[in-house]
DNA sequence: TACGGCTTTGAAAAGGTTTTCAGGGGCAAG
DNA sequence: CTTGCCCCTGAAAACCTTTTCAAAGCCGTA
């Protein structure tokens, strides 16, 4: 079929080592051998077979990417990003999407064995340690799931950080009394999100006697009843942030059935950008998950660990977020 | 690191031979030995080496997938498609985008090199007798791309079905004088589709004179202008077939302009089902790429090529397309 | 002239697997 | 008892490359 380095060792009139020696720029050649061997070369379009590099322990080129899905809004950039990244320090990705089935990522990760020299699993059901379990002998970036293990390095959504901006949104178009609606207690999210909400209204100077929690449990019905309730009991506020879109939708939905006009009377935001942010009326404004950040930031690490970028950057990062700002926080339409 | 056959052979007290024999179970072996060889296995979590597996010839289970772009509706459904099937078929993805630059394209072909078992290629901007250049030594499917050489098995958009259908769905709306804005001359793509138009009027018995072709060149201020021109010269038709989108939004803005109103008095189809067809008012009814269809059948062609299917399925197929009905061709909202 | 050191070169091993080939053993038939 | 056949098994070759090691050649210096 393909010419190996033996017919190009034959043709330049040389031994395998010194084309091997050639092709990789690993020695020094005479002059004339490495003009013969180049030329032998391009005759022959020689390319080494990947397959015996890498049988030498060699480096494959690869990285491995593990997602639920390939398709969708969130993913789909979060790959375009990891290939952009990946093609700029000369690494190609192999894809594997799991479907949410924990055994088809087993057996996607046993694939992926020794065919790449990084792995990149974004598997929100399943944790890192079982990850790591899965295939030990690779350097592992975890994105976007529960990292319950300290050395793995991966990327976490900077909730905080995102909470902290669109209450900073809202305060900034609608001073005075604010309200957040929350997430469930047990969900570290939630907490990250209050607390982001709280250092917001903090660096804004807000009154604490006005800033209102409603209970939530990141459902719209939920938040549909306490919010209506709160308001019926009297509280009043300027502007709300629902731990989720959900809950932003749900307090949506409450204040207007009281007669309350949004953005007019009161502006909300959510987050999560999910797709039914954009359908509600008014569009609600949501807090963003930068997935092309994310995908750059996945292969960073990755390049880290592969030894190839020496950065002091950590290798377990906060995910920055993006607000997106929707009529629900804007008087005017554009 | 990991452990090789020699030592499950070792530990099971047999020779390599025999273990490659039970791990692929490709001969008789004693039953005690096959016990001891699965035990031996399973405990020291034994996976054969990919790279000694290709090099000797074997298939890689892998497959090549090369797209412009990872991200966009477009090309993201399309490779979840690809994933699935492929998934379904025991192969995995090697996907690369090329960014539509053709040396890109060039060095992402020479990684997937005896990487893959077969290659799926969708560049636009190339032919498929380049690809094949580029990469001869393994099975090819060039997808939603001009295939300049009878021997390329590939998959080709079926412009043909997908304007008779639009053109029956005009039609079963709205029945009368029906117009189409014709593309360019050069196109084959315009070609086919105005050759489904006229297949659908004819099924539905409309008159010739009913029919009026109306000049375009695939773009928004030709239609405008042309579209204009017809209706000001006394030309009256029900419904209007646009060759592609920018056509028929150019006919809607036209008619707009002349107080006609789109769907109660003419009902407006489109071809490609660009992003600006849902922002018009109303939202342009189109025709839709199936691109998981696109997905499975290329996959389902590579297994034929991979002599895995031997189904009598031809290697060059036209791909269906899908109407996509909006409020442009529906006189009501749901 | 002889020798040390440097550069260049090739032979050979290693990496992990599959597969061929030959041989050994068991069993049945003659 | 011998012969022949079949089943099972292991040794070894093959796949293609990189890298180590040793040797050869050359130059300059003592």
């Amino acid at each position: 079929m393909s010419s190996t380095i033996r017919d190009v060792a034959r043709l330049a009139g040389v031994s395998i080592a010194t084309v091997s020696r050639v092709v990789n720029n690993t020695a020094a050649v005479a002059a004339d051998k490495r003009r013969r061997v180049e030329k032998a070369v391009s005759e022959l379009q020689y390319t080494p077979h990947p397959a015996a590099r890498s049988l030498l322990g060699q480096e494959t080129g690869g990285i491995g990417v593990l997602v639920p899905f390939v398709s969708g809004p969130f993913f789909s950039s979060f790959l375009d990003a990891l290939d952009n990244s990946a093609h700029d320090n000369g690494y190609f990705l192999l894809i594997a999407s799991s479907h949410r089935k924990s055994n088809d990522i087993a057996s996607a990760i046993a694939r992926m064995q020794y065919r790449v020299d990084g792995l990149i699993v974004m598997a929100p059901a399943l944790h890192a340690s079982t990850i790591r379990k899965l295939y030990a002998d690779v350097p592992l970036v975890c994105v976007n799931m529960p990292i319950d293990d300290e050395d793995i390095p991966g990327i976490e959504v900077d909730n905080y950080g995102g909470a902290f901006e669109m209450t900073k949104h809202l305060l900034s178009q609608r001073t005075g009394p604010i309200a957040m609606v929350l997430g469930p207690d047990n969900s570290q999210d939630a907490l990250e999100r209050k607390a982001g909400f709280e250092a917001a209204t903090h660096e804004y100077g807000i009154d604490r006697k006005d800033i209102y929690f409603i209970e939530g449990e990141f459902s719209e019905a939920f938040a549909f009843e306490r919010v209506s309730q709160a308001w019926a009991s009297g509280i009043r506020f300027n502007s709300l942030f629902g731990a989720n879109d959900n809950s932003a939708v749900g307090a949506m939905m409450a204040l207007q059935s009281h007669g309350i006009s949004i953005p007019q009377d009161v502006i909300i935001g959510g987050f999560d950008d999910t797709t039914v942010s954009q359908y509600t009326t008014p569009q609600l404004s949501s807090v963003r998950i930068d997935t092309t950040k994310m995908g750059h930031l996945a292969i960073q690490i990755m390049m880290q660990q592969l030894g190839h970028s020496e950065g002091p950057a950590s290798n377990r990062i906060q995910l920055p977020t993006k607000l997106v700002p929707r009529t629900s926080t804007i008087g005017m339409m554009p």
